[in-house]
DNA sequence: CCTCCACAGGAAGCGCAGGAGT
DNA sequence: ACTCCTGCGCTTCCTGTGGAGG
């Protein structure tokens, strides 16, 4: 009896390099954004000739290749600045994990002083601080701004590096704001608005082409030759396009799909591995989703679960009958039963409401407006997924 | 036609936590 | 360290809405 590794070792696999189809994987080659890397290269370019650079506001939804692309020109630019000894550099900070002008101000500056520091000082001290590096060493900064709209007082934080600007003698910072939320835009200062928006850049979906010809080019590199069917490609490529034009859940639908094949130990990956993988991604993400629900919410909506999935709603539509469909009212009875036998303080129906609204828009209930043959004006819910597998992760999230 | 029902959703306000200003 | 402010989750109160039923 060998090490008890060595199984894992000798496995056969369909994957070559699974890393290449993991989500964190960046890309070397970023096809059908040449339009793009060209555009940013153009807004950047000024700063190799010692002016500053528009400030450019990029938007575009989830899987686009906004960041990997910024990111590229950026890792470029500082190539070739380095070669030329022109004056520009660039700082990347993703403002989710630094949703304040303070903390992102003091991220950027561990990358132009990686020796010192900075934790405790005020908030002014880092700023100049900033501002002073520029100057001194007649430096274009350029601060690449992830997931902007997550940051609290954005609209202090661009006014502020745009005052500062004015007030240097020399050098000169400018901001690459990205974001995947359209209505972030509306909410900034108009002052703030037009100094961010100098230039814009929309990254739009991908199509199911394209979509098709990137996990084609992934698939020769992260699998083994000939281990995945033409057939499986295109079945993510449509099922990818179809959802959202979302090139990170294409590339894990094949991820999945891969391990699906190992498992069965397979030595290809066929198009019904793709849709078993599809079905197992949409309840990560499902589950995912209920894990970060308030704990009140969860009690709503394990409501629908266990009324829905037992099909004993009090009342049914005259006539059809048709299953899973549950009213307001109704929902609202259950999840304050629900809430009192656990000891749990219940929301008003107002709340519940509100709730209610924000289940539809994650895409976990169904809402219509109830019409003919119903008593007065409410709503008929119906739950988006399966009522036993969301009751069950319910259950385990709730009463833990 | 009027009234009642069973809600929908806007507006205002309240208590609280956490950050900024001093 | 202190107050002040602000955003957030939520409640209370209220006005609409659209069909049922007398």
């Amino acid at each position: 009896m060998g090490n008890i590794f060595e199984s894992v070792i000798l496995k056969e696999s369909v994957f070559l390099d699974r890393n290449i189809v993991s989500p964190h994987y960046t890309p070397k080659n970023l096809p059908f954004r040449e339009k793009q890397i060209s555009d940013i290269t153009l807004v950047l370019g000024n700063t190799l000739k010692g002016g500053r650079a528009d400030n450019l506001f990029v938007y575009g939804k989830v899987g686009t290749g906004k960041t990997v692309t910024v990111r590229y020109v950026l890792q470029q630019l500082e190539e070739f600045s380095a070669q030329n000894s022109s004056g520009a550099e660039t700082a990347y900070v993703n403002c989710r994990t630094h949703n304040s002008k303070y903390k992102v101000l003091l991220i950027a500056l561990r990358r132009f002083y990686p020796d010192e520091n900075f934790i405790g000082f005020s908030s002014a001290f880092v700023y100049e601080k900033l501002l002073e590096y520029a100057n001194k060493n007649k430096k274009q900064v350029i601060l690449a701004l992830d997931e902007i709209d997550k940051v609290k007082d954005v609209d202090e934080l661009i006014y502020g590096l745009n005052r500062g600007n004015d007030e240097l003698k020399s050098g000169g910072i400018s901001l690459i704001g990205i974001s995947n939320n359209l209505l972030f835009k509306d909410r900034l200062d108009p002052r703030t608005k037009s100094s961010l928006c100098e230039k814009e850049m929309v990254f739009s979906p991908y199509n199911a082409e394209e979509l098709r010809a990137i996990l084609k080019d992934r698939c020769s590199k992260a699998f083994v030759e000939g281990a995945v069917e033409e057939s499986a490609i295109n079945c993510a490529a449509a099922f990818a396009a179809q959802e959202s034009g979302d090139a990170r859940t294409a590339v894990m639908l094949l991820l999945r799909a891969g391990e699906i094949a190992d498992k069965a130990e397979s030595k290809t990956v066929t198009d019904s591995d793709v849709r078993r993988a599809k079905i197992r991604v949409e309840g990560e993400i499902i589950f995912n989703m209920i894990k970060t629900l308030p704990s009140q919410q969860q009690l709503v909506l394990y409501a629908i679960a266990s009324l829905s999935a037992e099909n004993k709603g009090i009342r049914r539509i005259t006539g059809e009958q048709e299953k899973g469909i549950l009213f307001s009212g109704e929902i609202y009875e259950e999840y304050r039963r629900i809430a009192k036998s656990i000891g749990d303080n219940v929301i008003s129906s107002r709340w519940y409401r509100q709730y209610i609204n924000e289940l539809e828009i994650y895409g976990l209930i169904v809402t219509t407006h109830s019409g003919k043959g119903i008593r007065g004006s409410t709503r008929l819910i119906k739950l988006g997924f399966d009522a036993k597998k969301i009751k069950a992760a319910l259950e385990a999230e709730i009463f833990s």
